[in-house]
DNA sequence: GTGAATGCAAAAGCTTTGCACTCGA
DNA sequence: TCGAGTGCAAAGCTTTTGCATTCAC
């Protein structure tokens, strides 16, 4: 008789100095940044990083729950700040800010569609910056 | 003196074959396709579309706010049904499905972060056919 | 007739992947 | 040591764009 057990959860992962500084940058910033972004940051101080490597890491971590993947107009943006929160996105300048929750009320009803499992609310308007 | 007038809203728009029968299959599906899935359908009515013009066609009618475009994980969905409703992506099998407006309810208070212009909740969860 | 819209194909993003090498445990 | 993680470069997708042609008005 073979028993297989299977182990659901994240494979074990190895300390990488390029995934800590991947998370503390995203960890220290507001902007939503994308990996680009990410990319051209870190360099400064790895500067031999590879955009491979930041997608690889960002695409594990979001799915290891550590941070946020936020889908925005055809490219996707990460947070480091998982708490519950939501985003707008200024149609002016593009940048994404954070709206706190206590802003905000959002109620889902049982219903026979499906299970929700979670939700992303994504404003859309015009920031204090641009309004000016 | 010279005067100058703008017209604000959108240029004049001709009628083409094409964007007719893009937004006519849109509108009579509830999948909330993407520009691929627009394209291979339409080729059996219009074999010599091209996916440009599927492209062109799409970003055109959302910006008129003829249709929705639905960021979702790397890729852009498209939904006919401009009502207020929000979505849902099932995490099992990846179909993009319709919650009405009344299982939901949003509330977003006064802030002083943005103008809030709209707003787009996109669940996630497991469908009824996933579940079964 | 005029220029908006198209078809085509090339280019331009963004993201993933294969492979040899490096480095953490 | 050994295999997870990396760097590099190539490939894969999705989306945009330039240009000659077509078609709506």
């Amino acid at each position: 008789m073979i028993t297989v057990i299977i182990i659901a959860g994240r494979d074990v992962m190895r300390y990488s100095r390029q995934r800590e500084a991947l998370h503390n940058l995203l960890c220290s910033t507001k902007t939503h940044p994308d990996a680009e972004w990410l990319y051209l940051n870190l360099k400064k101080s790895l500067p031999n990083l590879s955009l491979g490597t930041v997608y690889r890491n960002l695409k594990q971590m979001a799915e290891n729950g550590e941070i946020l993947e936020i889908s925005c107009k055809n490219s996707t943006h990460y947070d480091g700040d998982i708490s519950r929160h939501y985003h707008i996105f200024c149609e002016n300048c593009g940048k994404i800010l954070d709206l706190p929750r206590e802003y905000i009320s959002v109620s889902v009803e049982k219903n026979n569609i499906a299970d929700i499992t979670g939700y992303d609310v994504l404003f859309q308007g015009i920031c204090f910056d641009c309004k000016k």
